[in-house]
DNA sequence: TGAAAATATGAATATGTGTTCATATATCAA
DNA sequence: TTGATATATGAACACATATTCATATTTTCA
């Protein structure tokens, strides 16, 4: 067993908790596909700019994903290949619940 | 890639939410390793049983685990091999992030 | 420089949620 | 049945959090 302590187990739910929410979950699904900047991402997602940038930048200070500015725009991207491996291992359990339905 | 409605990446978010908290995260990692009781989860916490019995209800209305009675005490199990899959999923990337700094 | 475009932020509000405390329910043992 | 043990539940409370609205900040272009 990897080594959990009281403060790692905090931290788990911590990150977590950022997948916790519909807004949030979107947006990382949007982002698995490729980069995308704040206005395109709520245009997809028919959510006002003031929700999206509000939502990444818990996604960000969370590091779950890294802005990167073009112009007067600004890209979002994942941070790292975990993030769409954790959103796909729920999808899996998800899906397979369903499934059994 | 999966097929991925607004219901679903709903679910999705719910689901993660789940683990969103400690207490409901300790219990998670304590049944990782077998079945325990209600008060026995207290115990090796330090929760009182009201909290356990309180997240019980959480996890296994999201049927995150599933309750076994033997006489008075009732077992708590996790549902399925799964759960254990993404708590150590998101467990690594926590370590790995950590490792980083 | 000034206006427009793109994004970020702060305050306010409403809603969700975890814990506490008291109590109910269920099972066993005598 | 009665008392004790184990668990579940409901109400109240405090606190966290997502959205809304208004506005600030940053960058580009004329």
């Amino acid at each position: 067993m990897q080594n959990v302590n009281l403060d790692t187990l905090f931290e788990l739910s911590e990150f977590f908790r950022i997948f916790g929410d519909t807004t949030r979950i979107r947006i990382i699904q949007l982002l698995m596909e490729h980069d995308v900047s704040v206005n395109d991402i709520a245009d997809t997602l028919g959510l006002e700019q003031s929700v999206v940038s509000h939502q990444l930048r818990i996604l960000r200070t969370a590091n779950l994903v890294k802005p990167r500015r073009e112009g007067r725009k600004m890209f979002y991207a994942l941070d790292d290949e975990h993030i769409g491996e954790i959103f796909n291992t729920g999808l899996t359990h998800i899906l397979h619940k369903k499934k059994g339905k």
